[in-house]
DNA sequence: TTTCAATTATCGAAAATGATATATATAGAG
DNA sequence: CTCTATATATATCATTTTCGATAATTGAAA
């Protein structure tokens, strides 16, 4: 039983990351996580990095929080998002490696092998 | 240029990777990747891994060779399937450490191992 | 043919999405 | 305090996609 597939607990699991993944399956969600991936930052700036129109970006933003991987922070008029799951973080941080090269605002961080794409 | 944002691109690749997502964003589909990890299985194999109904499960795997993710092998009356695309196998060793057995409840990040079965 | 293994087809209910409209919150001016 | 502007959030609608369930279909072998 140590050894043996405890599949109640493996798929409960899986459903609780399959629902974190497909928080992120979407465009403009995981360019929101990304953005964020290098600091707190503002509605405004979000939508100026991502594009997204902006009551799109609010129901998105509110998909993350409600998903438990950003927090919200009120400063007067803005607000500003911060990531806040740490297994986010690791998790983009491993797409970005395996992904290849992305924002081009920073560097990523490990500039390993990875050459041409196709 | 390299301060400049490459939007276009970035938001092309954020597309593909987002795609990617949303097709492992199934408890299914992200349990089929799973098996899959350790190596080539059978449909019948992976069905009673996944616990899946039959036909889902073949839709399932028709969306994971769609993407790219996986390639079947029909071997008499089998259809083998493994893992295609070396990104996806990083990704899902990734996704493994950040969301893998939690300390508490199992060992910390031991049990990758978890193909002892066939 | 019969049987096993897998795929495809289809249906209805639920969720996601882009677009658009409206609402709230905060701040500054008058 | 009321009026206005800015920043963000919520609501709604139409269209599309997804999903589980069930039925029908193809392929290979006995």
């Amino acid at each position: 039983m140590k050894d043996g597939l405890d599949f109640s607990e493996v798929r409960e699991r899986a459903a609780e990351v399959a629902s974190l993944l497909k928080t992120l399956s979407h465009p403009n969600r995981l360019l929101i996580a990304c953005e964020l991936m290098d600091g707190e930052r503002s509605v405004s700036e979000i939508e100026a990095a991502t594009g997204a129109a902006q009551p799109n970006l609010s129901r998105d933003l509110a998909r993350l929080r409600e998903q438990g991987l950003v927090t919200a922070r009120r400063q007067s008029k803005q607000v500003f998002y911060k990531l806040k799951d740490a297994r986010l973080e690791a998790l983009m941080h491993a797409m970005c490696d395996a992904f290849g090269p992305k924002p081009a605002t920073q560097a990523p961080r490990a500039a390993q092998t990875q050459g041409a794409k196709r």
